[in-house]
DNA sequence: GCCCAGGAGAAGG
DNA sequence: CCTTCTCATGGG
């Protein structure tokens, strides 16, 4: 997959299963917005860009970023390198309910995104709402993070660092309305600073089963297991994480027939019936029952 | 004004 | 092991 580079923009062609609002508004990610002409603006590995798709061309455009970009980071931010057409008939094969949620999602894609933000942004996203959480993370950025720079008029900050997160006082932290979250995030960046993120990257190896990390991330202050599956699917490749928040229990209860309080049954019943397929099956029903009209 | 949100930690059984 | 209570904030 190549990126042609032209005066003011990449593009991408030959793109499939590929929809920028089912990406960005299936809740794997807060920090990219969307535009009056149907494009996204955002920021991941201290990058900003503004993307655009055409499904009449199956053309990614990419504008403000460059060709090295494209190849070191969004590639596989995007996760172009696989084939979710392949995923989602092996999916929609198995029941009339991940049928209709994969057509209703069908542009879906998990992201690979950055460890240490996702660790933080899910941290705070417990016991929260979208809108929020999306608000608390762009004031932690612009409060105690770094300009990355601009785009448009408009200034974009990368999140601060675990050393300085690590450092700031409570009341350092008040203006980000992070509420109770806010010593977890401490503790947490705390705890960064003395492993080292290191101790994250080697969490994404392949050679680390989706159970070694759940349990290490779950060491973490404010990590249970919601957001460990999370981050173990939104950042670290584990296809087989089944993050059970209170979306996919209303969807599992209605469309499954499984006892709103059964998380366990709900985790058994996702590994038994989509393996390793179980987070983006998961993401196909929380886009599914988030979205669809009653 | 009220219910709830991509829940987790702590305390008590 | 499992259940219940508490936590801070504001979106809808």
């Amino acid at each position: 997959m190549i990126a042609k580079e032209y005066a003011d923009h990449l593009e991408v062609k030959d793109i499939r299963d590929f929809e920028l609002d089912h990406i960005f508004d299936c809740g794997q990610c807060f920090r990219w917005e969307k535009n009056e002409d149907g494009s996204y603006t955002g920021i991941a590995f201290g990058k900003i860009v503004t993307m655009k798709y055409d499904k009449e061309t199956e053309t990614l455009k990419l504008f403000g970023s460059h060709k090295s970009d494209f190849d070191s980071v969004w590639y596989d931010y995007l996760d172009l390198g696989r084939d979710y057409g392949d995923i989602k008939k092996i999916l929609a094969d198995k029941d009339d309910v991940m049928r209709q949620a994969v057509e209703y999602g069908q542009g879906i894609r998990i992201l690979n995104q950055e460890k240490w933000e996702t660790l933080i942004s899910f941290i705070i996203s417990q016991n929260n709402n979208i809108p929020r959480i999306k608000k608390c993370i762009n004031s932690l950025a612009e409060t105690l993070g770094t300009k990355a720079g601009e785009y448009k008029g408009r200034a974009y900050y990368k999140l601060p660092t675990p050393e300085v997160l690590a450092e700031a006082s409570q009341a350092d932290l008040a203006p980000c309305r992070l509420g109770y979250r806010a010593k977890y995030l401490v503790a947490t960046a705390g705890r960064i600073v003395e492993e080292g993120l290191e101790s994250l990257e080697v969490l994404g190896g392949e050679e680390i089963c989706g159970r070694e990390a759940l349990d290490a991330l779950l060491c973490y202050c404010g990590v249970g297991p919601k957001v460990a599956n999370c981050i173990a699917l939104f950042s670290m490749k584990k296809f087989d994480s089944f993050p059970i928040d209170v979306w996919v229990r209303k969807v599992m209860n209605q469309c499954y027939g499984i006892d709103e309080n059964d998380m366990n049954g709900m985790k058994e019943y996702a590994a038994e019936k989509f393996g390793e397929y179980g987070g983006i099956a998961q993401q196909y029903l929380f886009y599914y029952i988030t979205h669809k009209k009653k």
